[in-house]
DNA sequence: CTAGGATCCTGTCAGC
DNA sequence: TGCTGACAGGATCCTA
């Protein structure tokens, strides 16, 4: 679930909220949860450093070691401490649950008391603990595309033509194309450059290409910016659902509703596996 | 090489 | 009420 601006949201409120705090213990729930070294080496470490690919969160240790946290598709992090807490990633109610929940796989306990819990109630996601030969001899990193902010026009529409037959999503939410593009940022983008999610990279124009990575980079950053107080708002909301999505989404989840530009019915369907939602009018 | 479907898991919800 | 199948903000593995 998590996307790239939900990573990106976690990241800095974890560098607020931990960074040069030392570890002093580690829980492991879930044993396919965590990935790599023995878990008992960030024991005595600081976190030093923060860092993001695409939708991967890396954690440096002082003893140079990196932890890399893959939400994937139901995965949060959560810090409790010094009266506040802090929850980012996939939007439920284990928000506003006692920590550790039933859906917490991995926890940290830090030096001053306060603690990280990383919540996944399907279990995708993972913690990989690496030295830095294993960082840069990570797979998921190695093949990781670039960002949207860091890929020109030109080379989004190179790589758009190795795939002439592959729906236009399908190629959006591939990390080794485009890095950091999940399933809501492929619809959202889809929309802005009045495209079809489901038409055939072959069908789509140049200048449709430029529109679909200019929206991306506009969405994401436009979520990004709202990030923080969006989050916040979801979890003063005593479960119930937040206005995150609300707020800048013209099409996901918004099935049945109508559309804010059109008025036509906003409809659902299946393209490449995942559920996708359009206006049949401006994505004819 | 690309493209498409199954798979990893748990939980919720719509429809009998 | 209880069952059943579909589906879920992701990525990989397997097959053709």
């Amino acid at each position: 679930m998590p996307e790239l601006p939900e990573v990106e949201t976690i990241k800095r409120g974890l560098e607020r909220l931990i960074l040069r705090k030392k570890i002093t213990r580690v829980e492991i729930l879930n044993e396919k949860s965590w990935r790599g070294l023995d878990a008992r080496r960030v024991l005595g470490q600081e976190i030093v450093e923060f860092d993001r690919r695409g939708k991967a969160l890396l954690m440096k240790l002082n003893n140079n070691l990196w932890m890399m946290a893959h939400l994937r598709m139901t995965g949060q992090m959560i810090v409790v401490g010094a009266g506040e807490k802090f929850a980012a990633g996939h939007p439920d109610g284990n928000f506003t649950a006692e920590m550790p929940s039933r859906h917490t796989r991995i926890w940290f306990e830090f030096d001053d008391g306060s603690h990280l819990y990383f919540n996944d109630l399907r279990k995708f996601g993972f913690i990989k603990l690496m030295d830095e030969l294993g960082l840069q001899e990570d797979e998921f990193l190695m093949n990781l595309a670039p960002e949207p902010w860091a890929m020109s026009e030109d080379d989004f529409w190179a790589r758009l033509q190795r795939h002439l037959n592959s729906p236009i999503k399908a190629v959006l939410l591939d990390q080794h194309i485009i890095a950091g593009v999940g399933n809501i940022y492929a619809d959202e983008a889809c929309f802005l450059a009045r495209v079809f999610p489901g038409v055939k990279v072959r069908e789509i124009s140049r200048e449709t290409a430029d529109k679909l990575l200019q929206g991306l980079r506009e969405v994401m950053q436009a979520s990004i910016d709202s990030g923080g107080s969006t989050m916040k708002d979801y979890v003063r909301a005593d479960g119930t659902k937040g206005s995150y999505l609300e707020k800048f989404a013209q099409v996901f989840r918004r099935d049945g509703d109508s559309c804010k530009v059109c008025g036509a019915k906003i409809l659902k369907t299946r393209v490449a596996g995942r559920g996708t939602h359009y206006c049949p009018e401006c994505q004819a």
